[in-house]
RNA sequence: GCCGAGGUGGUGAAACGGUAUACACGCAGCCCUCAGAAGGCUGUGAGCGCAAGCUCGUGGAGGUUCAAAUCCUCUCCUCGGCACCA
């Protein structure tokens, strides 16, 4: 018995593999296309787990699909821009730059140790000008289509660091980065308007492509699309979805930061109204959210009630927000649990309503969707590029301008202003319309902007005449199936909708989805089964893991955990089990006999049975059950003295999606030696990952007996084998299975009532 | 509170309405060994029994069906998302 000693055969084959570029795809044939799609990883610096579960997965199914006769499209790219990328380098004192770009050397080279089929020629870097350049051009584009704006949005504003953040840059309220609490505060910003996809982008039953339902149904809940009517009262108007409530409305609420409330707030009731609003506004988001307790304070005006007749009393709270509607709104507190709790806070008078009024009104369809705030004030990231020009105002940048290259030279840490201000000889420049003295937007876009629209660019990467070339995206979109987490069900995976359809609008392209079928993986905890984290302690290194087992045993060890979206710990137990299973298949070959071809039957059902167990749970992305199909039979071939080519090659063909390496090492000890010249390869298609699939043979499908279950008043009590030819004849079946002792014994002096055959399953009386 | 996904052995998990627990981990016993490691064989849902076998069993309670982990109703729990959206 040879020890099985990873090391000695994977990076010997990823060499091999990388020298004869066995991975390339052609694009120009897309008779039999399969575009499989990871989502980009961000140049974090080293891959961890999660990454190799993810792109196994993507793996596995490009080698299964390019074995099938697809011309399979397994790109990968990088995350490249963002505040993380930031923050290390000031930590460290490197340049942004070359911090992210020492990492995605370091993560290309650890992709190359997990094995991964990826073709690198089809790739992108969201900090290389070559792709943010079309960033650029996407947003002259909105900007000409009127879907690109300035405009005022109340959003996270960290007081200490003078910047916006992202909802996922507070954490617990506070700034990440300082920890100061962070306040609301209406900040001029670029924003894309995302509204006017907002009915494009809700999913119809049945959904457009596979997309997982939970993400259809958040996407929907997100938009938030609802219809009302816009009521005037005195001037005041509010939405409501419930107009035939209209006659139970007791009093109207404004919002704090209402436009009118200075205007409606009456003399005496001046100091009331003012210290509630910036007692409001000193509120952090977080403490606005937890707190549901009603608050509020009455402006000391009242309007007419247009349906009652009667004049109602206008208050102010924060339970109305601004954000949503006209940020007014009737209260009736008979018919809304809210608008109930504050009248019986403040004794206001609750009547019933009839359901029938039918007041005057706007028709107004609302949603909770917001615009796409892209401005970060930040450096590492896309400049937007637009000039401000004292004589012509606000300019874009010409589109033969493109890109504008953010600058290497820039004080990026933070100093209460968007560090792109510091670069003074980049900031100053010429207005393109007038030449006059201008200056540079100083602010960056959001950096998933960079993540809306990568998949395309993989398809042309190298263009810079146009964003893609319309042949080729026509051909190879939509892709057929794309990884990722369902923590972008919001984010990523909406914006990237809306970017394709923004991109039909420009006749870019003439689909509406971009991946025909979506899945959200699961996710790999620590031992203990909390999250990886390195406070905790307890990640598991995938380097390391590769040293102890090597990159095979990871891959297949995560796709046999149990389905792809499982959520579950690592086990250092489990690892080894499946080491010792590649153990024993690495001494398949001392049982290998070439010249001897005799299979039994049984032999060959179980070979076909396996075949096509492993081709159907990969085409309904089944990893697990499908490597445990593999186990079954090596269990089988490890009982039998000997092992036929036929049975040795098949085996392997079925495992090198999973277990590149070994398959590959074990494929040329009997078909490599004679097919290599000096070290390499005659010809590619010898290596194990250029062979076709296996077919399965139906003949060999058949059983010849099959066992048949007898129940007697729904127990099973016996197990028939049943010849094949009979099998169709209930009656005969019906007759052995009476006879049976085991039945006899529950039937015996009873009367059969009814009897249900399900051929070749059960047989089942009712007595 | 609302929405979504789930609850199956000691553990990860299998199972077109048709013999629940495949496959693997762990554990136990035996073999091999000076010994250990590695490997091999056997057993392993619970209860009763020497055994054949019987009874119970997929969070809980009902229902539909010859037959339910699977379908229906109610309920409890776990995880994820959203959350004063008028």
């Amino acid at each position: 018995m040879k020890k099985y000693i990873p090391s000695q055969i994977e990076s010997k084959w990823q060499k091999e593999w990388r020298e004869n570029q066995l991975y390339l795809s052609d694009l120009s044939d897309d008779k039999l296309k399969y575009y499989v799609l990871v989502e980009l990883p961000y140049t974090s610096g080293d891959l961890h787990m999660g990454h190799w579960f993810t792109f196994t997965m993507g793996d596995v199914l490009a080698r299964f699909k390019r074995g099938q006769g697809f011309n399979v499209l397994f790109p990968n790219g990088f995350d490249a821009f963002g505040l993380p990328a930031e923050n290390a380098a000031i930590k460290r004192g490197i340049h942004p730059r070359d911090w992210t770009y020492k990492n995605m050397e370091r993560m290309k080279d650890q992709f190359d140790t997990m094995g991964t089929a990826i073709d690198w020629t089809k790739t992108m870097m969201a900090c290389d000008p070559k792709y943010y350049k079309w960033n650029q051009w996407i947003f002259l584009k909105m900007l000409e289509k009127g879907l690109a704006y300035r405009g005022k949005l109340l959003s996270n504003w960290c007081p200490k660091d003078q910047t916006v953040l992202a909802n996922e840059n507070v954490e617990d309220g506070k700034c990440w980065r300082c920890g100061a609490k962070v306040v609301q505060k209406e900040i001029d910003q670029w924003l894309f308007k995302i509204i006017d996809y907002a009915d494009q982008l809700i999913w119809q039953e049945p959904p457009q492509a596979a997309w997982p339902k939970p993400l259809r149904v958040g996407q929907n809940d997100w938009i938030g699309r609802s219809e009302g009517l816009i009521l005037d009262f005195d001037g005041i108007k509010v939405f409501t979805t419930k107009p035939e409530t209209t006659d139970g409305a007791t009093f109207l609420v404004l919002a704090p930061e209402h436009p009118l409330v200075g205007k409606l707030t009456a003399n005496k009731q001046k100091d009331d109204v003012e210290s509630y609003i910036s007692r409001i506004k000193s509120k952090s988001e977080l403490e606005r959210k937890e707190n549901k307790e009603k608050t509020g304070v009455f402006t000391g005006s009242n309007v007419l009630n247009p349906v009652s007749g009667k004049k109602i009393p206008v208050w102010v709270a924060d339970y109305v927000l601004m954000g949503y509607g006209t940020g007014a709104i009737m209260a009736v507190p008979y018919a809304d649990e809210r608008d109930r709790q504050f009248a019986k806070e403040f004794k206001l008078p609750i009547i019933k309503t009839s359901f029938k009024a039918r007041p005057a009104g706007q028709k107004q369809t609302q949603y909770h969707l917001h615009d796409w705030s892209i401005s970060r004030q930040r450096y590492w990231g896309t400049p937007i590029p637009i000039i401000y020009c004292d004589n012509c105002g606000t300019v874009p940048v010409p589109e033969e301008d493109l890109p504008v290259e953010l600058p290497y030279k820039v004080d990026y840490a933070p100093q209460g202003k968007a560090p792109l201000a510091t670069a003074e000889d980049w900031v100053n420049t010429q207005c393109p319309k007038c030449k006059g003295k201008a200056k540079r937007e100083v602010e960056t876009m959001d950096t998933f902007v960079d993540s809306a629209w990568y998949f395309f660019r993989y398809l042309d990467p190298e263009n810079d005449k146009e964003i893609f070339d319309k042949k080729v995206v026509d051909a190879w979109m939509p892709l057929e199936i794309y990884i990722g987490g369902p923590e972008h069900t919001l984010g990523h995976a909406l914006y990237s909708r809306f970017f394709t359809k923004f991109f039909k609008q420009l006749g870019l392209i003439d689909f509406d989805e971009y991946a025909q079928k979506r899945i959200h993986h699961g996710t790999i905890l620590g031992p203990d089964g909390a999250r990886m984290s390195k406070s905790r302690g307890n990640v598991v290194n995938p380097d390391d893991q590769v040293k102890k087992y090597g990159a095979d045993s990871i891959r297949l060890y995560l796709m046999f955990l149990g389905p792809f979206d499982i959520v579950t710990p690592w086990s250092p137990e489990g690892i080894n089990g499946i080491y010792r299973f590649l153990q024993r298949i690495w001494n398949l070959p001392e049982k290998l006999t070439i010249n001897d071809e005799r299979l039994t039957m049984n032999d060959l059902q179980i070979m076909h049975k396996t075949i096509k167990k492993v081709t159907e749970d990969l085409d309904s992305v089944k990893f697990n059950t499908a490597i445990a199909g593999l186990m079954e039979w090596l269990n089988y071939l490890s009982k039998k003295e000997k092992i036929s080519e036929e049975e040795y090659k098949t085996f392997l063909l079925l495992l090198s999606p999973f277990a590149p390496h070994i398959t590959e090492e074990l494929w040329q000890l009997i078909n490599g030696k004679w097919k290599m010249e000096n070290g390499k390869w005659k010809d590619k298609k010898f290596s194990i990952h250029k062979h076709s699939w296996p077919q399965f043979d139906n003949k060999f499908l058949e059983e010849e007996e099959v066992f048949i279950a007898v129940q007697v008043n729904g127990k099973v009590r016996d197990s028939l084998l049943i010849q094949k030819d009979i099998v169709s004849n209930k009656e005969t079946v019906e007759k052995i299975a009476l006879e049976s002792p085991k039945v006899q014994k529950f039937i015996e002096g009873k009367s059969v009532k009814k009897t249900v055959y399900v051929q070749g399953r059960i047989i089942s009386f009712v007595i």
